[in-house]
DNA sequence: AGCTCACTTGAACGGCGTTCAGGATTGAAC
DNA sequence: GTTCAATCCTGAACGCCGTTCAAGTGAGCT
């Protein structure tokens, strides 16, 4: 059987789950997908047209499933939580999906989204727009440090080690606390912005 | 004339501004400084201690100057800005600091600063220190987004091409904008969670 | 003048992404 | 069942990368 498109995708976003980022090499994936490192260029044309394709079925989780009827701020909010739940499913996921650009299908299909939910909120377009970013910045940020976290132990002997009295006790408040509900927090944190706005706006 | 240590950081800024991140090697970085790239590695241990001092050189920016009384908010919005802008001043700034972690002198000094800042104001530190990561995650998500466009004039065309009906005049919004409004506009929009939550803790 | 310690050389090592002429495999048409 | 073109892959190389290290150089103190 020859390789597809798609079984590439699979084979590396596994080795990406074994090795990580920094070990996803194409020599790595030909041999697991029982090819030579060559072979790959056939299907992708370099590495990052790889990586495009792993980000999109990353990103795919989240518009995999149709939004239950719910408040615009509930419905965004649910958006971020899928994302982030998506990214975290892959080891380095969202490193992954922040070195990508935004042409890939899945991704366009689920900004899209968000988008419709805004404007029909009754938000003007272009600051829909800026609001997206805006949480797509945070989710991502987040999510790679999150990881980052989870997989290097040293941070926390790090940071504890050089930082300033204030500092020392934040950076143990943060690696304490449950990411998911740190993460509920800096979202609600601007989606409190966002409602203002739109209240706002509306009267 | 022997090399020191700063010599070599101020050498590698020069070159990351010339030939960016990806052309940031330690071979060219020799060259510049009239050395082997060998040598190099007398200074800094590895490449990434060396981005790790360049990072911390570009935000030491921000702390330099000290800061006029004013209402928290406003100083917190002021180093957001002093922050965006001593990254903007060297190309692919963002990357280079995003890429480390909160060891360096400077950095901890400028993460102390603002701490204390909103601890002052009457937030509890733990959530503090969860603002104060939320904020990082929205400035450099944003700048180095800003920089990669500003530096990649297909961006504006790949995303035009595949995007939706909704996306696609989303990502002409943002690309017509003033990145500093847009910047000041997503500051602002949970700087106003951070408001209601102090006034929520105070009463 | 001699010595020490701080710095640099020069050459190599292993690994990386990528290219490409040629071989193998496929599946449909005859 | 043979032919044939399109598809898929091999094998080997190219140039570049970060990093190491024994051996050399040179400035400044004694």
């Amino acid at each position: 059987m020859q390789l597809k498109r798609a079984d590439v995708v699979t084979g590396a976003l596994a080795l990406l789950d074994t090795d990580g980022l920094d070990g996803l090499t194409m020599r790595k994936l030909g041999a697991r997908l029982g090819v030579q490192a060559g072979g790959i260029y056939w299907h992708f044309t370099n590495k990052e047209a790889l990586l495009g394709a792993m980000a999109d079925r990353i990103v795919g989780q989240v518009t995999e499933t149709p939004l239950t009827p719910a408040p615009w701020d509930a419905q965004l909010a649910e958006i971020a939580h899928r994302l982030r739940r998506a990214m975290l499913a892959h080891r380095d996921g969202a490193r992954v999906v922040a070195g990508t650009y935004v042409t890939e299908p899945n991704t366009v299909r689920g900004g899209d989204q968000a988008m419709r939910i805004l404007t029909d909120a009754g938000f003007p377009l272009d600051r829909a727009a800026w609001v997206i970013f805006t949480a797509m910045y945070y989710v991502l940020g987040h999510t790679i440090e999150e990881q980052a976290q989870r997989e290097a132990g040293d941070w926390e002997r790090r940071g504890s080690e050089l930082a300033g009295p204030e500092l020392r006790r934040a950076v143990e408040a943060l690696i304490t606390a449950d990411p998911e509900e740190r993460f509920a927090y800096g979202l609600e944190l601007f989606l409190d912005g966002v409602r203002l706005r739109l209240a706002e706006a509306q009267e």
